[in-house]
DNA sequence: ATAAACTTTCAAAAATTCTTGGAAGTTTAT
DNA sequence: ATAAACTTCCAAGAATTTTTGAAAGTTTAT
């Protein structure tokens, strides 16, 4: 198999990946592209390569940014900015977590704290289980959020050996 | 605050914590009206309550069957299906869990395994380095893999005392 | 066999999300 | 100050996903 056809078929799959997580399909396509390329590359170079738009592409590396899997570089004697990959996987997965959590899991969390202060004074049957369920749910949140914190700051060969005590 | 103010929010909340986890709004907001109701309920209350068509929630309350996130149940003497939620927040984490991994994990899975076995012939720098990340990339998911294995055959309560014990 | 009660299907419409490309904005060099 | 080289913005268009609702399909009772 040629490497492009390898290439090919990892930003498709990246791309599909990508969509059923919440990101937009070219940006896992160039995330992916990037991912793939020891090097830096233009945003001409990612146009190119997926035949995007310039506006698009544009928009897709400063996300990419935003979300530090990627980082700005610059060529001495060269006004062109060029990109490359965080290629560490574990690095890629804190920041993915650390940006999904920042941006769905505290609303949420935030939005059950608030309707849990409101239901406190429940007295009927139904007002009752709306308040267990919100409790459930917020306790269930709580221990996400601390299992998350523990993935964010193990490190990367500490927590393969504490799973691997864990399932014995 | 009433309780109709409290579902409606709770409604709109898990709503738009589902459409950013790939599922539809109308079925995360199905699944959260069933989960504050304690009892069951037919097609036609949650077509009423939540202003939705026939078609739609008939297609949704399948779905969540098929995700095992709620239950048929029949009553004697009456021809209509009601629905009931599983209520068990870490029942309804395991099923969510289970289902994405069928789902997206698996083929993803099996892509990098297959891309893996076609570049094993590399010979220069960029094959070598489109070898080294998919391989990075495989043993990330394998890790992955072992650790939703815990947490689905992980005890409710062993689970919790497990990951405060590692952060101590 | 027929009707009534209920469920499922599916093609069209609506809503949402993503992409484009030209125009406006910046920065740097001269 | 001007031009050249890039970058960013954004409104319109394209693509995708979700929802609708009427029609077809099932099941049960009589």
């Amino acid at each position: 198999m040629k490497t492009e056809e390898i290439r090919q078929q990892f930003v498709q799959a990246w791309g599909v990946l990508g969509t059923s997580w919440g990101i937009s399909r070219s940006m896992a396509q160039v995330h992916a592209l990037l991912l793939l390329n020891k090097g830096e590359m233009s945003t001409e170079e990612v146009m190119e390569e997926l035949k995007l738009s310039r506006g698009n592409v544009n928009m897709v590396l400063r996300d990419l940014i935003g979300w530090n899997l990627i980082y700005k570089q610059t060529k001495p004697g060269d006004r062109k900015e060029y990109f490359i990959a965080e290629h560490d996987i574990w690095q890629i997965a804190v920041r993915v977590v650390t940006e999904r959590k920042k941006r769905e899991i505290m609303p949420a969390k935030q939005t059950v704290k608030m309707l849990m202060n409101n239901t406190s004074d429940a007295k009927d049957a139904d007002q009752l289980h709306v308040k267990h369920m919100l409790s459930e749910l917020n306790s269930f949140i709580e221990q996400m959020d601390t299992l998350s914190e523990l993935l964010l700051k193990a490190e990367k060969n500490a927590l393969l050996k504490n799973v691997l005590k864990l399932m014995s």
